[in-house]
DNA sequence: GAAAAACATTTTATGTTTAAAATATTCAAA
DNA sequence: TTTGAATATTTTAAACATAAAATGTTTTTC
C-alpha cells in the first residue's frame, strides 16, 4: 500500500513535471522560430528597402487605418511604451513619411498620418514584407495553419 | 470562354493573395503571442529575481554545459551577436556568477562556466522560470502541443 | 471657478541589441 | 618563415526599448 500510494505519487509529480518541461520546450521552440522569422524579414526590410522593423511595423499600423491615429494608439496597437513611438515619429517625421497634425478640439493630442510619399513607400515595402512572410509560413496546409492560429488564440487567452 | 479564363484566372490569384494575407495574419499572432509570453517571463524574473531574460538564457545555456562553453558557442546557441555575449559575460563575471578561464592551447578563447554561486543561483530562478512557462503554455492540451511542435518544426525548416 | 485628477505626449536616463570595425591569435600555404 | 586567411573576442556607434519625470491640456469635483 505504501508502495503503491508512494508510486501513485510519483507517478502523479513525474506527469506534472514532464508537462511543465514540455510546456519549456515548447515555448524554446516557439521563441527560437518567431526569432528566426522576425530576423529573417528584419534583415530583408534592412537591406531591401533600409528600414527597421519597429519603423515598418509604425507605418503599417498607420496604413491600416487612414484616418490616422494618436500616439497613444500608435503605442497600444504596437504594443511598445510612449516614448518609443515618440522617437519613432521624429525619425519618420524628418524622413516625410508620415505628419502629425494637432487633433481639432483636444491639443494634447497628435493625429499621425502616412504622408503621400509614405503610403507609397508603404505599398511598395508591404508587398515584399507580405511575399517574405509567404516564404516563411506560406508553406503549411491550411490545415496547420488552422491549428496554429487555434492554439496561439487559447496561449494569448491563457497569458492575458 | 473569355470570362471562364478570366475567372479561373482571377480565382486563381485570389486564392494566393488569400493564402498570403493568411501567412501574414498568422505571422502576426504568433509574433504577438511570443512577445506576451516573452513579456510576461522577462517581467517575472525582473521583480523576482531582478535579472535580464538575456542574463538568465546566458546562465540558462552554461546550466546544460557543465564543461562550459567558449563566448562563440555562447552566441550560435543564443542566437545573438558576440558583442552582446561579451557584455553579458562582463556583467555576470562582476557578480560571481560565471567565471571565465583560458583555454589551454588556443589563446584567443574563454571557457565560461558557471560558479558554484551561479548554479545555485540558477536553480531557483530555474524551477520558478518552468512553472512560469507552465502558466502560458501549460494549459494545452497534449494535442495541441504536439501541433504546435510540429508545426513549428516545418516552419523552422522553411525558414533556415 | 479653483484645485485635483486624469490624460497625451515628450524628455531623460539607463540598458539592450545589432552590425561593423578593431584587436589579437591561430592556422595554412607558398 | 613570412604572408595571408580564418578564428575568437571586444569595442564602437546607432537604433530601439523601457520606466519615470516633466510638460502641457482636459475633465472632474467640490
Amino acid at each position: 500500500m505504501d508502495s503503491a500510494s508512494d508510486q501513485a505519487g510519483l507517478d502523479h509529480e513525474s506527469r506534472l513535471e514532464h508537462g511543465d518541461h514540455q510546456a519549456v520546450r515548447l515555448w524554446l521552440r516557439l521563441l527560437t522560430c518567431t526569432n528566426l522569422v522576425e530576423r529573417h524579414l528584419r534583415n530583408r526590410l534592412r537591406t531591401e528597402f533600409d528600414i527597421t522593423l519597429p519603423r515598418f511595423d509604425f507605418m503599417a499600423q498607420l496604413a491600416r487605418e487612414p484616418k490616422g491615429l494618436t500616439m497613444g494608439d500608435l503605442s497600444q496597437r504596437m504594443m511598445v511604451s510612449g516614448g518609443n513611438v515618440s522617437g519613432i515619429a521624429v525619425q519618420l517625421e524628418g524622413e516625410g513619411l508620415i505628419s502629425r497634425e494637432p487633433v481639432p478640439g483636444n491639443r494634447r493630442a497628435f493625429c499621425v498620418t502616412l504622408t503621400r510619399a509614405g503610403q507609397k513607400r508603404f505599398a511598395e515595402m508591404a508587398e515584399a514584407h507580405e511575399a517574405w512572410v509567404a516564404e516563411c509560413l506560406g508553406n503549411l496546409s491550411s490545415a496547420e495553419t488552422e491549428q496554429m492560429m487555434s492554439v496561439l488564440k487559447h496561449i494569448k487567452h491563457d497569458v492575458s
